[in-house]
This record gives C-alpha cells, structure tokens and sequence, in this order.
RNA sequence: GGCCUGAUGGCGGAGUGGUUACGCACCGGACUGCAAAUCCGUGCACCCGGGUUCGAUUCCCGGUCAGGCCUCCA
C-alpha cells in the first residue's frame, strides 16, 4: 500500500506522490521561544517525527528535507526581554535550546533545518518587496499589507468564503487596510523594540510571512508537505498560502499536502496557555522517561482530540514496560531475517499514520516474539528484527531493556541493590522466606521491584523519583 | 452569527455494509514459597430519530451533545 496522507485541502486521504522522490520537502511550524512550550505544542514535533522517520524509510534518509522553524521575533519576545532587562537574544537562545533539548528527550530526530525569522530577515525583505511590485501588496502608514483581493483564492484552505469571515468579524478594521481581511507583512517596530531596515522604513515582520519566506529560502515551491496544528488553518496558513502563490514564483501550488493535528485536551477543552491549564513538557520530563509522553502523546491517531490525564501516562508507561520487558527476555536473540513482515506491519502507519494502529501491531508483534522466545521457535530472531523496526520508525524501544528497567538507579543504588539481592538469594536457597521477605521489603523501600525468574532475580526501579 | 470536527464497552482507542482491533481495569483459572511477569478463558460498546439495503455501528438526511476556528495559539 502506497502512502496516504489526509489532505486539509481537499479535505480527503491523498496518495502520497512527492514531486521529486530524491528531494522530499516538509516544512512544519514551529515554536515561538519566549518560555517553556506545554505539551500540547510537542505534539506535532512528535507526530511529524514520526512522518519524517517513515518518509526516510520510504525515499531514503538524504531525500527528505525536513525544516522545522523557529519564530524570534514576536511581541511576547519583546515584552520577556522588556521584563527582564535583557537582548531578545537571551530570551530566545535560551527557550530555543530548552525547546530543543525537550525535544530531544522525547525522541525527536533533529529537523534537517531550523530557519531562525532573524536570520531570514533578507529573504522577508525581499519577498514583501516582489509582493509589493505586483501589486499584491501595498505600503500604508508605515506598514505593508497584503492584498487579499488579489488572491481569488483565498479563503479555500480554511474554507471560509472572505465575505462570511467579514460578515462574523469580532476584531476592528485598522484604519489603513484596503480591504478588512489585508494582513499585516511588514510593520514599524515601536521604540526599544528590535528594528530592521527595509524600503518602506525601519520595523519588523509580520506573523506570517517568515514561513513563507523561510520555505522558498530552504525548500524552494511548492513543497511537498506543510504541517501544523489545526488552530494555523486560518488565518496562519491561509495566509502563509497567499503570499506564496502570489510573489510570482511561477507555482500555483504553495504545498502539495497540508497536513494539521488535532489537539491536547485539559478535560473537555484545548489545552492552553491563556486558559492556564497546561502542563509543561520540561516539567513532565522530569517525572518520566520521555519515551513514555512520546507513547501517550501517539496514543490517538492526530487528528483526533487527546485526553491529556495522568492514567494517559500511566498507561503508556505500562505498555513500555511490557514491551521493554519482552525485549529483555528476548535479549539473547539476535535480531535478522528477511524483514518481509515489515511492510505489512508498516501499513497503519502508511495509513494517514494510523499510530493506535500501529502500536497495536508493535504489541502483536511482542506478543509473539514472547511466545516464540519461550518455545524457543526459529522465527523469534526474525519477530524481534521486525518489532525493533516497526519500533524504529515510531521512535520507539531504542533503548536497552536493563537501562529502561534500571536507568533510574546511580551507580552506588545499584551496587547496593546487588548486595541486598545476593543476600535474598541466600536466604532463598536456604529456604529462610521469613528473611527472604525481609529483603524484599527492603528493596520496595528503595522503590525498587525483584522479579524471580528461572534464570535467577532480575530488578527494576518501580517509578522514577 | 459563520465555518469545521467528533460522538464506539468501566476507561483509553482503532476499524468495518454482514463473524466488532488492541491496551488498561475487572472476573475465573494455570504457574508462583511470597511477589512480579507470563499463559488460558469469561463478561462488557458502536448518541437519538428517520432513510437506502436482504442486512447499518459503518452510507444518506435530520436532531442532540461536546469540542475547535473566526483574536496570539500546536
């Protein structure tokens, strides 16, 4: 089965037909770093992970570029640094790199490019400057606009007709658009404010065309694929799409595929900040292994609402748990064959990257590969090979078993645990199980697990402090 | 007000024009010094009304409810 992507635009499951298969695009919005970005902003860094990680396995890992954008300049930027005293810089670098590193523990492969609007100020001039001189856009009281009257378009990503989103417009018309649908590209920056130079006076870029610009700098249009989250369709995207139609490229097509998640939900609403209830995905990865958000953050295909609640995580970390305790057992297999299982263990993900699906297929696998490990049948090497690559390509199971179990522990713990372990298996030869409890409460003390097994007692940390 | 999603067992969550994944929880059993893990098995659902059909949870229409966007937003 072919790749089938749900298209916003044609509002269907497409079959994936990249333009050039040695030169796959994805461009997905990012982050504004002005604090610690909650959860549900690392649902698309994982989710379009795991689009990345399948489209390498697919066309080959040089043929994807993948470029993930980071937005630096911002009034929320402005006013943090304003607070503090400090260069928008040191904001910025600093929630860039906590943005990152969180990204990184939740298993994120690091994007081919992250295009920074600051060093793409060039490109942006540049592009207004096109927009300007073909009249789909046009200079006022400092600010440029753009002309959604030139974009006969507009409108038909969202699927919004431009006369109904006037008609239940809530915001006031600035005085100096043409039209009240116009979007602000370029703007005079106030003072104390960051300022860049461009022929219509000094100031600062406007929300949306940093995208734009960024895709045509790194990418090139149309690309392939164009993701986000649901609540960009409009007026981000539909605006993103505009400009990039209308600078004169010579491509009517902007993004071949765009793609947008649902959300994290707080109970029955939108996780988010201005609701206040959110919960930080730093503060979250230091209460569990970022593999287990990652589980719980695919544990709903998308595009649907995610429960965000504690049995969510719960749950993941027992399925890990699970999964990681099969591997353990299966230690001694060594991973190969064919692999030809895989490409029908990869269709819920070919399928508009049916995660659920394919974690339920990742159990099957383990399932078996268990059962196989205890029969001691011959397909166990090829089960586990397809399970660690059914695993890979979702960012899963990379770790070693005995760390996942025992990564909780310092050296000095697990020394300690060893002795009390040695100890325990005295008293359990010797059949002394008043002793042998003894020790067990011990180590549960210690917040740490003893599994017997035929093979001897194996051990493992019971939740991360 | 306009536009757009969704509604599946106790919970999470896939999928399907006709035997309804999977996980967690629960119950019974095997195994186990204890415990964990594992294995076997039972039970449990497709929002309401109408239509199409031999047959609908699945398709169509209407309704109800919930959520989202229209303003910064993943």
């Amino acid at each position: 089965m072919p790749l089938q992507l749900y298209d916003t635009m044609a509002r269907a499951k497409r079959p994936f037909v990249p333009a050039n298969p040695r030169r796959v695009t994805m461009y997905v919005c990012g982050p504004t770093v002005y604090n610690y970005s909650h959860i549900g902003n690392f649902r698309p860094v994982v989710v379009f992970d795991v689009l990345f990680r399948l489209l390498r396995r697919l066309y080959g890992d040089q043929a994807v570029i993948y470029a993930a954008n980071v937005t630096d300049v911002d009034d929320k930027i402005n006013a943090k640094a304003a607070e503090e005293g400090v260069p928008i810089e040191a904001v910025t670098d600093r929630y860039l790199a906590a943005y990152n590193g969180d990204a990184a523990a939740l298993g994120a492969l690091p994007p081919t490019a992250q295009p920074r609007a600051t060093q793409t100020m060039d490109a942006i001039v540049a592009m207004i400057g096109r927009l300007v001189e073909n009249s789909s856009a046009y200079p006022a009281e400092g600010h440029v606009l753009f002309n959604t009257q030139a974009f006969s378009d507009y409108g038909k990503l969202s699927g919004r007709p431009l006369d109904e989103m006037i008609a239940g417009a809530r915001v006031e018309v600035a005085p100096y658009k043409q039209h009240p649908a116009d979007f602000v590209l370029w703007k005079p920056s106030k003072p104390g404010e960051p300022v860049w130079e461009s022929p219509w006076g000094p100031g600062r870029p406007g929300w949306h065309i940093e995208c734009s610009a960024m895709i045509e700098q790194e990418l090139g249009l149309p690309i392939d694929i164009h993701g986000g989250g649901i609540d960009l369709v409009f007026p981000h995207h539909e605006n993103e799409l505009a400009q990039g139609v209308c600078d004169g490229h010579g491509h009517s097509t902007y993004a071949q595929y765009w793609l947008h998640n649902g959300f994290l939900n707080t109970g029955e609403e939108k996780m988010s900040k201005s609701l206040g209830n959110v919960a930080l995905a730093h503060d979250l990865l230091k209460q569990q292994p970022g593999e287990v958000i990652r589980w719980a953050l695919l544990g709903a295909h998308y595009r649907q609402p995610l429960s965000w609640t504690d049995d969510a995580l719960a749950q993941a970390r027992n399925s890990l748990d699970h999964l990681y305790g099969v591997l353990g057992r299966a230690r001694h297999i060594e991973a190969g064959g064919s692999g030809a299982l895989l490409e029908d263990q990869l269709e819920p993900l070919l399928d508009d990257i049916n995660t659920p699906a394919a974690m339920a297929a990742l159990k099957k696998l383990a399932t078996d590969l268990d059962a196989a490990v205890r029969k001691g049948a011959p397909n166990a090497s090829a089960l586990k090979q397809d399970l660690l690559a059914l695993a890979e390509v979702m960012g899963f199971l990379q770790a070693d078993p005995q760390v996942w179990f025992q990564g909780g522990a310092d050296e000095g713990l697990a020394a300690k645990i060893d002795e009390l372990i040695a100890a325990r298996d005295a008293a359990r030869v010797a059949k002394d199980w008043a002793e042998a409890d003894r020790i067990r409460a011990e180590l549960t003390a210690l917040n740490v697990e003893v599994m017997d097994g035929p093979a001897g007692a194996t051990w493992r940390i019971k939740e991360q402090a």
